[in-house]
DNA sequence: AAATATTTTTAGATTTGTCTAAATAATTTT
DNA sequence: AAAATTATTTAGACAAATCTAAAAATATTT
């Protein structure tokens, strides 16, 4: 089946707020795809009659295995994308989503399935986030605060508690980006600062203040 | 200015049916459009309005100058993609032409340029039809059959008259695919049968009735 | 449990791109 | 040049995806 870059934006919104809080509502679908409650329902409607959605008018909707299998396609060619935009056209993290955005909705099987053999089967985009592979298996993952992590468990930075300058200004000496692996290999009962592996470099040591603002992908 | 998909297609279809005929009848438009007449009318309205076509009703229409800059970017995006199809992800020429019509109307201008700097910035898509540059410049070519070809001027494969299973199992015999560059060596007077030389191989010399079955695209 | 507030849905309109059928203009034939 | 043919345009309709305004269902407060 073939669906249009509609709904298959609807599809993948209602797949990343069930990720977040399982029960999704109008009102919550509407405002992450910016659009009207009523043109929520106008499309639930829809996805309904295409056997893409569990939808009872007033009681509350969520996808159907069908569904799922199809946000994970649509999942699966936005990060491939993001990453061949990083890796091979040199783009910063940063600078993806938009582009992705549009590239995620040309759904040639061959081109995507090429695609992903070209850039070596990578597992996950440059956020950190899983890359689903071409049967629609993804790693699951929960985003914890650094001190949350196991000793000696790598996993990518995916986001940033304080976001002030002289946070950023701190992690750009440390070398620290999104996406970049990190490892704590040891807490200082001290001052509870630890010393972590950063990925292709030396083991830095970092605050406890840093370490409760540093998000990571942590797959479990 | 940004445009719709639909409009992206009459503009590129105006552009190629003026290359070859100058003057573009609504009739041929809907036809390479496989649209109805009364639709093209209705679109060609729109791109005046747009300032991107001449059109006065009944006497005929013609892209203006921003009609052909946007025509050349679409273009482009289209060969290049294209390309990186054929020479990153291993398609074969006849594949290509379906997915990279989708990937021409993603139209971040970054994008388009670092994938061409990330291909090396090709002057010929995988068919021997010229990439436009990052300015729209285009080499003009014109389709030749290979008996009028000058000698020793090397240029592209384009398109094969007789396309009989015979003619093809010859054609695979002599390793010439569409986009293969030939050159004209020497013209044997006795049956006017050629030395050609097929880049990359041995020179061959192939019959007067091969040769006018085959079309070179051929700058000048 | 009433009253109030919030959420969701319906009803009806709008835009874009398409269509069919009919009307009009241009071209070709006789 | 009149008639016949062909090409093009107009008029009016439709599907998809959106909107606004109003109605209906659900949830919250007092």
């Amino acid at each position: 089946m073939n669906y249009s870059t509609s709904e298959e934006n609807y599809i993948k919104a209602i797949y990343h707020l069930q990720q977040e809080h399982h029960l999704v509502t109008t009102n919550a679908l509407s405002n992450e795809l910016d659009t009207r409650p009523a043109s929520v329902t106008d499309m639930l409607k829809k996805l309904k009659q295409k056997k893409l959605l569990h939808y009872e008018k007033y009681k509350g909707f969520s996808l159907t295995a069908l569904g799922n299998q199809v946000a994970l396609g649509i999942i699966r060619r936005h990060r491939l994308w993001e990453y061949f935009l990083v890796d091979k056209l040199l783009f910063t993290w940063d600078e993806v989503h938009e582009v992705a955005e549009e590239l995620e909705h040309v759904t040639s099987r061959k081109l995507v399935d090429r695609l992903d053999e070209f850039l070596g089967f990578p597992t996950v985009d440059p956020h950190g986030d899983p890359i689903p592979d071409k049967n629609g298996n993804i790693v699951k993952t929960r985003q914890v605060a650094l001190p949350d992590l196991p000793l000696n468990r790598s996993a990518p930075v995916c986001s940033v508690g304080d976001q002030s300058t002289d946070m950023l200004e701190l992690l750009r000496h440390y070398k620290i980006k999104l996406g970049t692996v990190i490892q704590i290999k040891k807490v200082f009962r001290f001052d509870n600062s630890m010393e972590v592996a950063v990925a292709n470099q030396d083991t830095i040591i970092i605050s406890e203040q840093v370490a409760k603002n540093l998000f990571v992908k942590y797959e479990g």
